[in-house]
DNA sequence: CCTGGGCGTTAGGGATCCGTCAAGATCGCC
DNA sequence: GGCGATCTTGACGGATCCCTAACGCCCAGG
């Protein structure tokens, strides 16, 4: 669950954002001011800061500056309207985005998920899962129950086809055609033999494959 | 510099923020509508990009999905006010930022650095670190239980080459280009030697590597 | 009941790849 | 020019992997 702080001296704006966020499903913390609004950050370390600018004790941009000192967590700013100089300074001071008083509760929402989405670590590498084995693609890499699975140069191109096109039937002659070149377009034997060690590295039960399936006649199927 | 597009179908607002941007030392190059700008996306690859909701020829929302598809280039949307919806939709299609026309100039400089900011990769991790020795990326330099390791060029560009694909496999083709050159593409020779020098001078048993792996017929794997 | 095709499984020979060693060749420094 | 460090190159045993053939199973059709 996605925790959330939010610092904000209006018992109303507090108040609204509580039972929004709560509804929505997000662990919500409050402060009231900029001294336990940092010490929370540093106490509940949220997944994501709503900060007003208006705070009794301390100029909102200081407050960014004491989180932004450790911590790369998002901030999402709340203001008052016009203050454009204000909107300036909080965003280079590291905030990420600035909403201003009135605003859309969607819209704030949006902001989040937005804000969340960033900084959670980038899926940049595809990584297929399954409930048995992790197939890492940008690392060449297989795991099952935490331990490597060793795989040969020819077990793994033919691997990485199917998970690529993960659910979507590969015929045989793709398959063939793509590990072995073009003239190898009819031994079948090659895969039966391949596809065999796989299910004897992957599958649970090699005799009952449930990720690489047979598609009789046709070629082979990963389903994830 | 950073590389800025602009994908707008008014004028007046490209002139605005071409001289704007430029002055402040960006790159900027331009679209007009949705189909080019997405070509333009995968051919000038920029380092942010600013939307016009409004096109004439596509959805704003597809435009994001069709950058979406392939890259994690911040994206900040531009559109008229009012259109709550719209602003939801484009921040879950997976825009960065939102902002309503009209805008002031230095808010819309001020979350484009925000963007950049966030995007710009984390300062890497200089130093490797394994139970047995530690290297010091920047320093260039290899430790092992208090003493520095005495490496020769060659071996440490091939270290720092593994070390900063940590556990993913590095292909043989890779490091000899890398190291030795675009000619020495099949002089696996020269890596078997080196990797063999590298094991010697730090795994704790050359002969059964923990560190530095052979995946046999692919490459090599360094593994922290 | 027989037959043939598609598939899964096994095993071994041969080819390829890898680790190791050592002897030149080359470079840099004094 | 001498000398040590470093880089290239070749060769060899052992490990690994790929190809191939053979066999059994299942099922559909004759």
């Amino acid at each position: 669950m996605t925790r959330v702080l939010v610092i904000d001296d209006e018992p109303s704006i507090l108040r609204a954002l509580r039972i929004n966020l709560t509804a929505r499903n997000y662990e919500v913390t409050t402060a009231i001011d900029g001294t336990s609004g940092l010490a929370a950050v540093a106490r509940d370390r949220p997944d994501v800061l709503i900060l007003d600018m208006g705070l009794p004790d301390m100029d909102g941009t200081d407050v960014i500056h004491g989180v932004r000192g450790w911590t790369s967590t998002p901030i999402i700013v709340l203001s008052v309207w016009g203050a454009e100089s204000q909107k300036v300074a909080a965003l280079d001071a590291g905030a990420d985005d600035y909403v201003t008083k009135p605003f859309g509760m969607d819209e704030l929402l949006a902001r989040l998920r937005a804000a969340v989405r960033r900084a959670s670590p980038a899926p940049d590498e595809p990584v297929v899962t399954t409930p048995d084995f992790t197939i890492d693609l940008a690392a060449k890499r297989v795991t099952r129950r935490g331990a490597d699975v060793r795989l040969t140069p020819t077990e793994w191109q033919l691997l990485e086809l199917l998970a690529r096109a993960a659910g979507r039937l590969v015929t045989q002659r793709q398959l063939l055609q793509e590990v072995w070149g073009p003239q190898y377009e009819s031994e079948s034997n090659y895969l039966r033999v391949y596809i065999a060690q796989l299910r004897r590295k992957l599958e649970p039960e090699p005799s009952r494959p449930r990720y690489l399936l047979t598609e009789p006649g046709m070629g082979y199927r990963f389903q994830a």
